[in-house]
Formats: C-alpha cells, sequence, structure tokens
DNA sequence: TTTTGAGTTGTTCGA
DNA sequence: GTCGAACAACTCAAA
C-alpha cells in the first residue's frame, strides 16, 4: 500500500503554479491537503483581524476549488505545525510532507526544525519556491552583498533570465481511502462577531484564486493603460489591488507577470505602463530580499542613526491618527478608508504614514502595527520595508526631508474631492477650495455646508508648517548624537 | 582601491 | 505664476 503524501498550504492558496503540490501529485501518491491555522509559533507576528477575514473566505474559495478538483477535501487543524503535521503522519501514514517555502524570518526558522525533526523520524520534508520571482539570496551585487538600493536591485533582476512561466493546474489528485478528521472553519472564528466590522466587505473583495484572476484581467484589460498617473489618484480605482491576494497566494507573482509581459507583446504601446507596474512587483521582492538579508527590519529601524531618534510619546495622537481624526482631511480620508475596507490607496498610505513619523514623529513602528492589525494584504516584509521607507530609516528610504504637506498633496491627487468627500462626508459640502484645509474657510461657508469645527470636524490637531520644522530638527537630534 | 554618479513617489523659498 | 535651488549629507554600486 502506497503511503500518502501531505501538501502543507500556507500563503499559497491557489492550485495553479504552485510546484510544490505539483510535485506531490507528480509523485503518484495519494495527496493529502491541508491548512494549518498556527498561532503559536513563537516570533510570528500573529495575523491580524482583517487578514484573518481575508483568511476566512479565501480558505473558503480553496475547500471549493479542491473539492471539485480532487477526491481529497482541504482538512483544517489548528496548532504549532510540527506538532499538528507529526500527528496527521501518524493518522494517515504519510511518510513525506511538501510545502512552499514561507521567507519570514519565524517562518524561515520553523521550516529548519522542521526539516531536522522530520529527518529524525524518517520523514521527507520538501520546501518549493513559488512566492517570488527571484530566490533571496540569488540577487546580489558583484561583491556578493545584498543590494540595498532600489533600482540597481531592479536591474539585475531584469537582466537575469525572466522567472520561469507558471504551471498548469494540476490534474486531479485522489485521498487516501480512510477518513481524517478536519475542524469546521467556522470554529476559527476568523470573521468578526458584533459588531461586524466587515460588513460590506465581501461586496468589495473576493478572496481566493477565481477573485485574483478577475483583478488581474480587469487591471490589464484598463487601468494599466494610465498606471503611471491613475495610479496616484485615490479616488481612481486604477492599482491592480492584487496585494491581499498575492500576500495570500491566490495568485502567484509569476502569473502576474507573465500576464503583465504579454500583454506588452501584445501591445507594445503599453510598455511604459506596464513596465512601471512590474517595477510594484519588483517592490515587493526587494522588501522580500531585504527582510531575508536583513530580519528584524520589522523592529529596528534600518539606518543605525534612526536609533537616537527622539520618538514622541503621544497616546491622544495616536488615537486621533487611527480614527481619522487629526483635521488633515487626506490623512483622515484615509484612515478611514483602512478602517471601513481593510484597504487604503497606496497614495494615500504615504501621507497618512508620513504624518504619523513626521508631523506627529510617533515611531514607525506603531504605524506598522496598526496597519498589521486592520490592512487585508498585511504582509510582514511589504509592511516593514513600507514603514521604514517612508520614516526615511530604511533601505534606500526617501530623504528626511521630504515630509508630505497633507493640504497640498490632497489638493494634487484628489483635485475634485471625490475621495475625500466619499470618506469624510461631514465635509462634503464644502467646495473643492476648502475641502483639504476647512479650518481656513470663513464661517459664512463652513455654516452652509453644515460643517461645525470641533465638532463635526476636528481642526488639525498640529499645525503642519510647525510641525514639519521640529521634525527636522528632531532629524538633526538623532543625527548628530550618532555622529558624537 | 579610489572615484564617481546616482538615489520611487516632496516642499518651500526667493528671485 | 514659474523656476531653480536648498533642504543634508550619505551610502551604495560599479567602473
Amino acid at each position: 500500500m502506497t503511503k500518502p503524501i501531505i501538501f502543507w498550504f500556507r500563503q499559497d492558496l491557489r492550485l495553479k503554479d504552485n510546484p510544490g503540490l505539483l510535485a506531490a501529485i507528480a509523485t503518484g501518491k495519494p495527496v493529502i491537503p491541508v491548512y494549518i491555522l498556527d498561532d503559536e509559533s513563537p516570533g510570528q507576528w500573529r495575523m491580524g483581524g482583517a487578514s484573518r477575514w481575508w483568511l476566512h473566505h479565501s480558505l473558503e474559495a480553496l475547500t471549493g476549488i479542491i473539492n471539485q478538483h480532487s477526491g481529497s477535501p482541504l482538512l483544517l487543524r489548528r496548532g504549532a505545525p510540527e506538532p499538528v503535521l507529526r500527528r496527521l503522519c501518524e493518522e494517515s501514514g504519510a511518510d513525506a510532507i511538501f510545502c512552499t517555502r514561507q521567507y519570514e524570518p519565524w517562518a524561515a526558522k520553523l521550516e529548519q526544525n522542521l526539516h531536522l525533526q522530520l529527518q529524525a523520524e524518517h520523514i521527507t520534508f520538501k520546501r518549493f519556491s513559488g512566492s517570488l520571482l527571484f530566490e533571496p539570496g540569488t540577487v546580489l551585487t558583484q561583491s556578493g552583498s545584498p543590494f540595498k538600493v532600489f533600482t540597481p536591485f531592479w536591474r539585475r533582476c531584469r537582466s537575469a533570465p525572466q522567472p520561469p512561466r507558471p504551471q498548469p493546474a494540476p490534474r486531479r489528485f485522489e485521498a487516501p481511502h480512510h477518513a481524517l478528521e478536519t475542524e469546521p472553519l467556522k470554529d476559527w472564528q476568523l470573521t468578526p462577531g458584533a459588531p461586524n466590522w466587515a460588513e460590506g466587505w465581501a461586496a468589495l473583495w473576493q478572496p481566493g484564486p477565481e477573485g485574483a484572476a478577475v483583478r488581474l484581467q480587469a487591471f490589464l484589460n484598463g487601468p494599466v493603460g494610465n498606471y503611471e498617473e491613475g495610479r496616484n489618484q485615490p479616488a481612481q480605482h486604477a492599482t491592480s489591488l492584487l496585494s491581499p491576494h498575492l500576500h495570500f497566494g491566490e495568485i502567484s507573482p509569476r502569473m502576474v507577470w507573465h500576464a503583465a509581459t504579454a500583454k506588452m507583446a501584445d501591445q507594445p504601446a503599453l510598455s511604459e505602463q506596464i513596465n512601471k507596474f512590474l517595477s510594484e512587483l519588483g517592490w515587493r521582492e526587494f522588501s522580500y530580499h531585504l527582510l531575508h538579508h536583513f530580519p528584524d527590519l520589522p523592529e529596528k529601524s534600518f539606518k543605525p542613526q534612526f536609533s537616537h531618534f527622539p520618538w514622541e510619546r503621544n497616546d491622544s495622537a495616536l488615537r486621533a491618527w487611527q480614527r481619522g481624526q487629526t483635521g488633515y482631511p487626506m490623512v483622515d480620508a484615509g484612515m478611514r478608508e483602512l478602517w471601513q475596507t481593510g484597504y487604503m490607496h497606496n497614495r494615500v498610505r504615504m501621507i497618512t504614514a508620513s504624518f504619523l513619523t513626521k508631523h506627529l514623529r510617533l515611531h514607525w513602528r506603531l504605524g506598522e502595527q496598526w496597519f498589521w492589525d486592520t490592512l487585508l494584504d498585511a504582509d510582514l516584509a511589504n509592511n516593514a520595508s513600507s514603514w521604514q521607507w517612508v520614516a526615511g530609516s530604511g533601505a534606500d528610504a526617501s530623504p528626511y526631508f521630504r515630509i508630505f504637506n497633507p493640504t497640498t498633496q490632497g489638493q494634487k491627487f484628489d483635485r475634485n474631492g471625490e475621495y475625500i468627500r466619499h470618506w469624510l462626508p461631514e465635509l462634503a459640502g464644502l467646495p473643492d477650495k476648502y475641502l483639504c484645509c476647512p479650518s481656513e474657510a470663513p464661517d459664512s461657508l463652513l455654516e452652509r455646508a453644515g460643517v461645525i469645527l470641533d465638532h463635526s470636524y476636528p481642526r488639525p490637531i498640529v499645525d503642519h508648517s510647525s510641525a514639519r520644522r521640529a521634525a527636522l530638527a528632531a532629524y538633526d537630534v538623532a543625527r548628530d548624537s550618532f555622529n558624537a
């Protein structure tokens, strides 16, 4: 009797272009697919609330696909992977486990330990690459060191051989004959009870491979044509919206890459726009590679001078930021979009993050933590490297003096006020001119628009130009004490 | 080894 | 209103 093989689904919740799954099926053994909810492994960033909502629906979608596609139901188990997998081997007689590699430092350590422990029990444990275009550790400078600047990193990636073509969906696979126990998904309580803060999310997102494919096609058939411009306009839905799908591996970056390059071959006029989009995939790669080489990126400022930065401590300012009550409409609109939808447009992520770290001078880790809990696409590598990038402490970061003016950013990128009016309906009656700076509007206009400052909408919690000066001064302090 | 050019996304000030 | 320089130096990557 052939011993079955376990395929351990992780952040690769798809069947297509899943090399580990294909390899498992190719062994000819019965395949047992399992997902393990792991809230126990040490050192991990425990999945936040929004991510859990996504996971719930993504697992439902995967279950459906697997049911159609195979005689093996997706097993759901909870706990630390090592004992769970070991038990599953005992129950099923499996002598091999395949999975897709993960790159978070804690996950990489977990894989190493698993490898050693399972080896001792003569269980084969194989990891496959499927979540990145280029393997961390393989993209290095001529002197063999990791890249710390994006442009040369990406140039090197682009001059390397193209990432492999996506692999086809697997053929049908079968479970072993005996039934194995599975936990009901609803027992995991991944979705909110009351209050249901995720109400309406299902209308905005379709977690799972099908939803990912739909998004990709919609993007390539439209917005990509004006990507360079459109991606900066938060009122337009002109970005790919693929980030949560990519995080959970419902679509692979290779699938995205090859779909985009095929489009480029088809319509050369779009080359510039599509290359810009590909470079955004490049930033995802860059973040993962950085995290691989610098595992404390999520906890520690990459640039050492920032360890001397005089961060403020101010709970009420933090709360105002989190709740979208800073008095800067562009910032508040973004923070409310995040809270209400689990998503925030990229341009606005930069504005809100700059505001937290520079205007409020609160530590970038506070923002990182909040985004981790509230973003559907929360991703350790992207979140950490992007927060550090905005704060100025990261690799290839924006210069510290680049301090977004939240008023002019609003006027520039939400010209007709559509985004702000949508998320801040209490300001909708203001004319465009004052939409980004309600506190400067004449009383008569405020009255006509039904805006009562300090009641229906707050005054700015900090003054822009003095906050800007204070931020630059704080940077001087950090630099001087570092150099001293 | 030394040198050189470059580095995602901005803002402000003064001519 | 427009334009260029200043903002700060520093580190990285490659010749």
